[in-house]
RNA sequence: GCGCCCGUAGCUCAGUAGGAUAGAGCGUCGGUUUCCUAAACCGAAGGUCGCAGGUUCGAAUCCUGCCGGGCGUACCA
């Protein structure tokens, strides 16, 4: 199914081209700024006039005098300064409302797109050995849905979890681990199950015995070449605390119903043999230079503190690589073997500078096209002091807190407005609604922006947030429910609905927007802002409630109900499609 | 200093290659329940879109300057 959007472009389009004789201008087929003036409007109409010096009203008669139109739309009104204003008949909506409802694919009428890429998506990337925290969220949610926004278009999305498990820190850690062993009673082995919460201890007895004990220093630093060449010990210490961390990542994960599994992590590990190979091909190119005992490349139009060329430092003077060289690495194997078409990098903007430079680079070294290139930024998570959020102790707040808490309280809600559920039942809906409001929360907000963390707004039943949405949806499914009560079979009756009967405005309303599904997904997808397709569902859910309250639908008469039950039906399938397919989060019958 | 982002209702925020009278939610005030979940709905009040210029048929949106805030700016990631 052709959106509607792109068929009244196109036809407007011929329609101009025809009325300007041949000067080319863009349609501009727009949704109505306001209800009033229909369903879309056409803004083309007065950069055209102007090309072709004629009064833009003057120029609209002509295109509407040729357009053909009618069916799809009531006849266009001219408005204001040379608006074409355009308003869908009810009869079309009703087609395009079966259309959508005969889907065999389940998309909802959605096209895949006919141009797929193969796009490497780059998010979450936590480290190992620490617990995810409130840092990690917004990268990983918004890659997620990125990632399903992507794939749902037919894309070819190849997810990277590009984790931060090498560097010197885990040498130290690695060095505890040994000690802890060799001190421990003969036959005593290292306890293979420690946690991770174990390993974060560990983590801060290494930090601290590093400094303050010569030989432990000393055996941390065995430990990093060791871990390099692989001798000794070290590598299987790494690989299980690797596997302790990764194991915690999952578990995030999946209640977060991320969609990152273990064969998306490729982390920066496993581009440790690669790092002087960048190095030498970009001093062989003559990119690279050394410059106070580093290797840096100075790429055009960056400049430090004092005026002077920025470096992008690939190896320091010490000789060691930083995740500038790793982030290099990792961009020429997505394009050279992962084939990518284009690659997203999705973390927080304080991070932009690294990837202008890094992508200048990347395009100087000839391993990728600019545009192919895409940093998704993203602001901060703040506290209700409006300062990055933290803990009362100053400490990151851990992901697994969280979600906790927010479940917690959405339990509490539950428990009072609908005590008489199973426990179980209640279990669930606390978590769909307690992770959902965080989840919603985040993707309502505009990505570029900070936003304040704050659980009582995002657990609110009002406005635009995940219980709302979720509870539209439970009503919908309670309507179908009282009706299997009442023997009438729901799918039966609208099944055979042959032209759905759109007569009440709230009815027609709902259906409008039904079908413009599409739209929403596009903008989305397009410039990665979950917050558009937020808003799009915020909205239709809003126009269920006013068709909720002004159609009744089981007690609806023959020749309203079976619409009216399939409206409710598109509605429930278009909800749980957004939340839970594209934004990840889930839909309870019941609330 | 330079660079990037931001400044929209009392508060939190939308505003989809510049479009018509700038929209929500919270809060405030008023109304709706013998009726499919009131975790809902309807209505009202509330704005010099930081300030000043400019570009043009038209600017919250683009350009310039200023004010205010956040972030970044050579060997952390």
């Amino acid at each position: 199914m052709k959106p509607v959007i792109d068929i009244l472009d196109e036809r407007i389009g011929a329609a101009m081209a025809k009325a300007a004789g041949g000067v080319r201008g863009a349609a501009m087929v727009r949704p109505a700024t306001d209800p009033k003036f229909g369903d879309y409007q056409v803004n083309g109409v007065m950069p055209l006039a102007k090309k072709v010096q004629t009064d833009p009203r003057t120029v609209a008669e002509l295109i509407i005098r040729t357009l053909k139109i009618n069916d799809i739309c009531e006849k266009p009104e001219i408005a204001g300064p040379g608006f074409i204003n355009l308003r869908l008949k009810a009869n079309f909506v009703a087609d395009r409302l079966l259309e959508i409802n005969a889907d065999s694919q389940k998309r909802l009428g959605v096209e895949k797109t006919t141009q797929p890429k193969t796009i490497v998506v780059d998010f979450s990337g936590p480290n190992i050995a620490k617990q995810m925290h409130v840092g990690h969220l917004r990268s990983t949610i918004i890659g997620d849905c990125i990632c399903r926004l992507l794939e749902f278009q037919g894309h070819d999305v190849k997810r990277q979890n590009h984790i931060g498990d090498w560097g010197t820190q885990f040498g130290m850690l690695c060095a505890l681990f040994d000690k802890i062993l060799l001190e421990a009673p003969r036959g005593e082995a290292i306890n293979r199950d420690e946690t991770l919460a174990d390993i974060e201890e560990f983590y801060r007895q290494a930090q601290s015995l590093y400094k303050n004990n010569e030989e432990f220093a000393r055996t941390a630093h065995v430990a990093v070449v060791g871990l390099h060449t692989g001798d000794g010990p070290w590598v299987t210490y790494w690989k299980g605390i690797v596997k302790t961390t990764t194991k915690h990542f999952r578990e995030v994960y999946d209640r977060l119903c991320v969609t990152l599994k273990d064969e998306h992590i490729r982390g920066e590990s496993f581009y440790k043999d690669m790092l002087s190979d960048i190095v030498a091909e970009l001093k062989k190119k003559k990119l690279a230079e050394e410059s106070d005992g580093a290797v840096c490349v100075f790429p055009e139009g960056f400049k430090n503190k004092e005026g002077q060329p920025l470096p992008f430092i690939i190896q320091k003077s010490d000789g060691a690589y930083l995740y500038a060289t790793t982030d290099l690495a990792a961009l020429r194997y997505r394009v050279q073997e992962l084939k990518a078409d284009r690659i997203i990098y999705v973390t927080d903007a304080r991070q932009s500078l690294h990837f202008q430079m890094l992508f200048k680079v990347a395009a100087l070294a000839g391993w990728a096209k600019p545009d192919m290139l895409i940093h998704i930024a993203f602001g901060s998570v703040l506290g209700e002091n409006g300062k990055p959020l933290r803990t009362r102790e100053g400490e990151n707040v851990k992901l697994k807190d969280l979600l906790t808490e927010a479940v917690e309280r959405a339990k509490a809600v539950v428990e009072e407005k609908n005590p008489d559920l199973p426990p179980e039942r209640k279990d669930e809906i606390a978590r769909a609604v307690g992770i959902g409001a965080v989840k919603y929360a985040d993707f309502s907000n505009n990505r570029t922006s900070d936003y304040v963390f704050s659980f009582n707004k995002m657990l609110a039943m009002d406005g635009n947030t995940a219980p709302y949405m979720q509870y539209a949806y439970a009503r919908i499914k309670s309507i179908e429910r009282k009706g299997k009560d009442r023997g009438i079979d729901v799918e039966e009756e609208q099944s055979k609905v042959e032209k759905a009967n759109l007569t009440e405005p709230a009815e027609l309303d709902l259906a409008k927007h039904l079908v413009r599904y599409v739209e929403a997904i596009g903008a989305a997808a397009v410039d990665y802002r979950p917050n558009y397709l937020t808003a799009y569902l915020y909205e239709l859910a809003q126009k269920f409630s006013a068709f909720y309250t002004n159609c009744p639908v089981l007690d609806a008469g023959a020749d309203k109900r079976p619409t009216r039950l399939l409206l409710c039906d598109l509605t429930a399938k278009t909800i749980k499609h957004g939340l839970s397919e594209l934004l990840g989060i889930e839909v309870v019958e019941q609330m």
